[in-house]
DNA sequence: TGCCAGGCCGGGT
DNA sequence: ACCCGGCATGGC
């Protein structure tokens, strides 16, 4: 899948590098990872803030705070008894399993580690890679929703194909590099919001516009 | 004003 | 193994 590392060309000379992860320790990134599941990133942005405002950004006050404080403090994420939860899914897992520490997470081997992170109640594929990836740098590429529109609009796989499907097409295609796939899934996300999601289905401006999908 | 956003779970075929 | 309803706020 040469066409890959095409599209990669692309978008970065086209948008330039991301900076992604927004989030300033890697705690808070996994946060954010379950706070922005189907949810714009801008009420993530606004929890967020409304987390550290109650200094409720840490491992111990998220861990010890109530299940409905919690809520109501992440109400502008939407969903957010179901995430009351999640978080409280995870940061069981965060203590009991790693003791709190991100260190600890980043010593255990990445295939055990997402087995783990997906035996939490709340976290799936994406918001476990994202995790690994963004927050513990393990090499492991990002899937969501605009990766898969755009892939299928310009038919390289079909939508409709799973999670670990999409990801292998990647892993088997392009070098095991942690910058490289933060960089990549970052722009899918730039791509997608300016010129490919459910608002906007044709797009002239759009630098993969002239793809040929004949040098997969 | 309605539709959409950086998913995932649980129950039903 | 799929399919589907439910979850919810804020922006455009």
């Amino acid at each position: 899948m040469r066409i890959l590392s095409d599209i990669y060309r692309r978008l970065f000379s086209f948008f330039g590098p991301q900076h992604w992860w927004p989030g300033d320790t890697p705690f808070e990134i996994a946060v954010g990872a379950i706070l922005t599941q189907n949810t714009n990133w801008g009420n993530v942005e606004k929890t967020i803030q409304n987390l550290r405002k109650y200094q409720a950004l840490t491992p111990q006050a998220l861990h010890t705070m109530s299940l409905q404080k919690l809520a109501e403090l992440i109400r502008p994420a939407g969903y957010y008894n179901i995430k009351a939860n999640r978080l409280k899914s995870f940061m069981q897992c965060f203590m009991n399993d790693f003791h709190g520490s991100i260190e600890n997470m980043k010593h255990r081997e990445t295939a055990s580690l997402r087995e783990t992170l997906l035996s939490v109640n709340g976290i799936g594929p994406e918001t476990a890679d994202s995790i690994l990836l963004y927050a513990l740098g393990k090499p492991v590429f990002v899937i969501d929703a605009y990766t898969k529109r755009v892939l299928s609009r310009h038919g390289i796989i079909e939508y409709e194909r799973p999670y670990d499907e999409f990801q292998m097409l990647f892993h088997e295609s392009l070098k095991r590099n942690v910058s490289l796939y933060n960089e990549y899934h970052a722009l899918f996300v730039k791509v997608g919001k300016t010129y490919c999601n459910k608002r906007k289905p044709r797009c002239e401006a759009c630098p993969l516009e002239t793809l040929s999908v004949k040098n997969k």
